[in-house]
RNA sequence: GCGAGCGUAGCCAAGCGGUUAAGGCAGUGGAUUGUGAUUCCACCAUUCGCGGGUUCGAUCCCCGUCGUUCGCCCCA
């Protein structure tokens, strides 16, 4: 076998799977529309300096796992390993601050970790973006999290949690690492190596820790809501009031650490139980200081992202949505006459509304039939010789095997009725 | 990057050292040159992910490699 195979950790979104994809695309811009926010589209690559300098050398999204090389020019590009400081970099060199008031955005893209392959985790996967900037509110950040909310209850989603931490402002978050590290470090023999590896690079990676042993370390440790600011304070308890008060639920996790350095304040994560060790379906929080960090104004915002490659695991799981394509008409035609007449009145029904299979392949009628029943679509038309010579048509439906005679002029002028008459029937199939 | 499992047709698979690699679903052609989920017939893998080794002989054993799955790490 010498055929070329699809890059190691990317995937065809194929023809049976792409109308998934299609109504997560749809709840997610009918929900996106209902709270004002409007779409933006930036590059999949940028300078690899914008990734080390927003997210975070450290980070093993930018230092481990990203697609970065030299273009012919010599310049260091990156593929983007995340979608926020891409679209952050959008709003200050476009100056959509200069706008005023707070700007609502999303972006839904491909991005790009070099990483092993596993379940819901690819190299190339997709990511639905969206930030509010310009306000530092506790509602804000209510707003983002009820629009994920929406968006993942609409789509049917059930079993999903939702995970609130807040990791204080820069300066609390210093602290609080000050006074983890000091805890850690004479237990630094007994943390499992990855641990011991965390408490230089990242501390608060520790509290995640999987292992039994760091675990029981962990128990003791400070926890991180003992070192938050009054500010900070005051801002987490009103998203936990607000979230209450529009009947979001939630539980506080105070591990929760999200491994991007631009965080500030309020952290969050939904996931899902049916998920295997990729657990999380959306991720995000507030970062204040991004914005000024990249050259804009400062700038308070907060968004998330969620992961679609994730989204449509679940719902291939509930198998509730169809992937068969909606069809009207399969049009069924044989001898040269025939074939003729049923490619004009194609046309015509194409331009009536219609969606319109034409069948190319000149059998017998008994295959065409086949065909037609396997297409999915609700009305057979069938045009031989005789029906072409006297400008008439066969209508056969063909969940009944119900069938008609009509002339070609009928059909055209009963455009409306017939279709209304489909779609009862395509109803009608498809609640039973 | 680390550990483990798996890899036979479009899909689901049996074979586990020995002549032509079961079977099912799907597909294609025909029985049926004007009516479709029935029935019958035929066709559908010179080869078991790829490369090397062991052997008189390898789908089967060994090594490597690629892919995939699960866990770690990380995260969406």
């Amino acid at each position: 076998m010498s055929s070329i195979q699809a890059i190691r950790g990317t995937r065809d979104i194929l023809p049976s799977e792409s109308p998934l994809w299609a109504k997560i695309e749809e709840v997610a811009r009918n929900a996106l529309a209902s709270y004002a926010y409007r779409e933006i589209r930036t590059p999949v690559f940028e300078k690899t300096e914008l990734f080390a300098r927003g997210i975070g050398e450290a980070t093993d999204a930018v230092g481990k796992e990203m697609y970065s090389f030299e273009d012919r020019g010599g310049r260091s590009i990156a593929l983007r390993p995340e979608i926020t400081a891409g679209l952050v970099r959008a709003f200050i060199q476009n100056k959509l601050f200069a706008l005023g008031g707070v700007q609502r955005l999303w972006h839904l893209g491909p991005a790009f970790r070099y990483e092993r392959p596993q379940a819901g985790r690819q190299r190339q996967f997709h990511q639905l973006d969206v930030e509010i900037l310009g306000s530092r509110d506790a509602r804000a950040d209510v707003e983002i999290i009820a629009i994920a909310t929406q968006i993942l209850n609409t789509l049917g989603l059930k079993a999903l949690s939702l995970d609130l931490n807040s990791v204080g402002s820069s300066a609390d978050r210093q602290a609080y690492r000050d006074a983890l590290v000091a805890y850690f470090t004479p237990y630094k023999d007994e943390l499992d190596t990855d641990s011991q590896d965390r408490l230089t690079r990242n501390p608060l990676r520790i509290l995640d820790s999987k292992d039994k042993r760091t675990q029981e370390i962990v128990v003791d440790a400070p926890s991180l809501l003992d070192y938050l600011s009054d500010d900070s304070q005051r801002h987490f308890d009103a998203v936990q009031r607000l979230l209450t008060n529009i009947g979001i639920d939630f539980s506080i996790n105070p591990r929760l650490v999200r491994g991007l350095d631009y965080y500030t304040h309020t952290a969050f994560e939904i996931q899902s139980s049916d998920l295997g060790a990729q657990a999380t379906v959306c991720g995000g929080g507030r970062y204040d200081g991004l914005v000024n960090q990249l050259g804009g104004p400062q700038t308070p915002a907060i968004g998330f992202g969620m992961g679609i490659e994730r989204l449509i695991i679940l719902l291939e799981q509930m198998g509730r949505y169809s992937t068969t394509p909606e069809l009207d008409i399969y049009l069924i035609s044989r001898g040269e006459k025939a074939e003729l007449a049923s490619a004009k009145l194609a046309n015509t029904l194409r331009q009536s509304g219609y969606s319109v299979e034409v069948d190319l392949s000149g059998s017998a009628f008994g295959k065409q039939f086949k065909r037609a029943g396997r297409s999915g679509a609700v009305v057979g038309l069938i045009l031989g010789d005789a029906e072409a010579d006297a400008e008439k048509v066969q209508l056969k439906w063909l969940a009944s095997g119900e069938q008609s005679e009509l002339s070609q002029a009928d059909l055209l002028s009963q455009a409306a009725d017939l279709q209304a008459k489909i779609a009862q029937v395509r109803n009608q199939t498809s609640v039973a």
